[in-house]
DNA sequence: ACGCCGCTTATTTTT
DNA sequence: TAAGCGGCGT
């Protein structure tokens, strides 16, 4: 049975969660449809003759809401799509609030300069500005924390937390509305504050508890438990049928999905995939056989061509728990003329270009300057950023939004080269071939550092499996320092399961006549 | 501007 | 361990 909203299909689970009257909660696993079914949403709502304005979606990325944007205009539909940044930042200057925003460096000024008056070595400052980044601060930066925040409203100053916690006060909060919300499972407690301040509205939120990887920046999959505890009649679905995991990948990726709402396990009707392990003697090793599996999947050789099934560069990525593993694995692959792209590792930054010329703008950008400034970018990115700057109502909302893009978020995603990304960076990408290097011990589970949590290294894990939509690969290093520290050269405990190919040739091969 | 030495420091980084 | 940075010399 196929259910339809509007031109959208969906499956009898994705329509019964779309379609559910009141405050709903839906658990979309890896390729479920989780964007459909947040669509479906808002086309329903329209159907239910909502006015559009009644109907926010929230996202954390902007390149997101340009894409569901995109897609609503693309089915006929109207709804307003923010960042819960952008809508906050909306929200406060339309209360007349006149919004300076601290620049990264001008942030770890204004905090080395705070530990400087409080006897504290402003060397810190850097690591301290993230921890100060999000409420609760972490533990032992209250004072820091509370000082910074009262120099911010002292001298008028800006940062994202302040844009939430003042976007609060702004009449809309008391308005019905339906907040449609992405990613539910890294919302921190700001985003939940910022939340819960709409107290009329209907909340529908989309996301997956398994793949919370943002605990560092306070993202907590625990908190939207308490956030939807007390809403009235708030119903809990799940996605369960995966489009895009082949069975053994579905299969192997189950042993690390988290459940926390109680939901059905996934399946799938995608037959086949690929899962396989290989242990390298040490980084070069490691490197090297990397370098084969990306030569054997491109199809370098003429053997392998011959046998069909490759795949093109762009099908391919290597993925990294730390970006400290990249370079090595980079040259080689660079050695080999296998072309590749790496987040923010551009000459200079695109986001980076990109905020400096909206800076420069004395007006909204006409027709010709704004195609004069996107020629420098490859073409599969120049709607993406037209789209955002026409969603822009004026120049100082263009220069905030452009501030927020970041060079992953102008990574060309079609450009035929193989990718290169940390798994955090990796988050809602799919490839038909992942690679996973560094699959051991003390680096996934990463262990080097204080306050790690098993839990989200056992999801950064699962994020990354389940980037494949053909084949998993995962390497890993039986000598490796990592840091001065040896590692205990061990396959991750998240892997040991898996099926694993021995040790690179160990012994000689069976005596093979010569053909001469 | 470049290169070398030695010291320091060391995840992940949506807004 | 090893890469990146600051300081120094050329």
């Amino acid at each position: 049975m196929i259910y339809k909203i509007g031109s959208l299909k969906l499956t009898p689970e994705q329509y019964k969660a779309a379609t559910n009257p009141g405050h709903t909660l839906v658990v979309a696993g890896p390729g479920t449809g989780k964007t459909r079914t947040l669509l479906a949403r808002a086309l329903y709502l329209l159907e239910q003759d909502i006015p559009p304005e009644k109907i926010i979606i929230l996202t954390f990325t902007v390149k997101t809401a340009q894409e569901l944007r995109q897609r609503l205009q693309e089915l006929g539909a109207q709804a307003r799509v923010d960042t819960f940044h952008a809508l906050a930042y909306d929200l406060c200057r339309s209360q007349g609030l006149k919004i300076k925003l601290l620049e990264e460096r001008e942030k770890t000024a204004l905090l080395a300069q705070i530990l400087k008056y409080l006897g504290q070595n402003p060397r810190q400052a850097s690591k301290i500005a993230e921890r100060v980044s999000f409420s609760p601060p972490l533990e032992g930066t209250q004072k820091i924390y509370s000082l910074y925040r009262d120099t911010l409203k002292s001298e008028g100053l800006w940062d994202y937390e302040r844009l939430l916690e003042e976007g609060k006060n702004h009449p809309l909060t008391q308005q019905d509305l339906h907040l449609l919300i992405d990613e539910f499972q890294d919302l921190n407690r700001g985003l939940i504050q910022f939340l819960v301040s709409f107290p009329k509205a209907t909340y529908f939120l989309v996301g997956d508890p398994a793949q919370a990887i943002y605990g560092f920046r306070g993202g907590d999959p625990y908190l939207v438990r308490t956030f939807i505890a007390p809403l009235p009649g708030i119903k809990i679905f799940s996605l369960s049928e995966s489009f895009r995991l082949p069975e053994e990948v579905l299969k192997r990726s189950e042993t690390l999905r988290q459940r926390l709402y109680g939901e059905r396990p996934l399946f799938t009707k995608i037959k086949g995939g690929k899962v396989a392990g290989f242990a390298c003697a040490h980084k070069d090793a490691e490197a090297q056989k990397i370098v084969e599996l990306v030569e054997e999947k491109l199809g370098t050789f003429q053997m392998e061509r011959a046998r069909g099934d490759t795949q093109s560069p762009s099908d391919l990525a290597v993925l990294f728990r730390v970006r400290a593993l990249m370079t090595p694995v980079a040259e080689k692959l660079q050695q080999r003329g296998i072309p590749l792209k790496i987040p923010g590792q551009k000459v200079s930054s695109l986001a980076e270009h990109l905020t400096q010329w909206a800076k420069g703008l004395k007006t909204i950008p006409t027709e010709g300057s704004l195609a004069q400034e996107l020629a420098v970018f490859p073409a599969s990115l120049r709607n993406l950023i037209k789209g955002i700057v026409q969603s822009c109502t004026d120049l100082e909302h263009l220069q905030f939004t452009l501030s927020l893009i970041n060079d992953l978020d102008l990574l060309d995603l079609t450009h035929d080269a193989v990718s290169l990304l940390t798994i955090h960076e990796a988050k809602g990408l799919e490839f038909p071939v992942v690679i996973l290097a560094g699959a051991e011990e003390g680096l996934l589970p990463f262990n080097l550092m204080p306050e790690v949590n098993e839990d989200e290294e056992k999801r950064l894990a699962y994020v990354g499996i389940t980037r494949a939509s053909k084949a998993f690969y995962f390497t890993w290093a039986q000598k490796r320092f990592v840091y001065g520290q040896k590692l205990p050269g061990e396959i991750s405990r998240f892997f040991k399961s898996f099926p694993q190919k021995p040790l690179v040739p160990k012994k000689p091969r069976k005596r093979q006549m010569s053909l001469f």
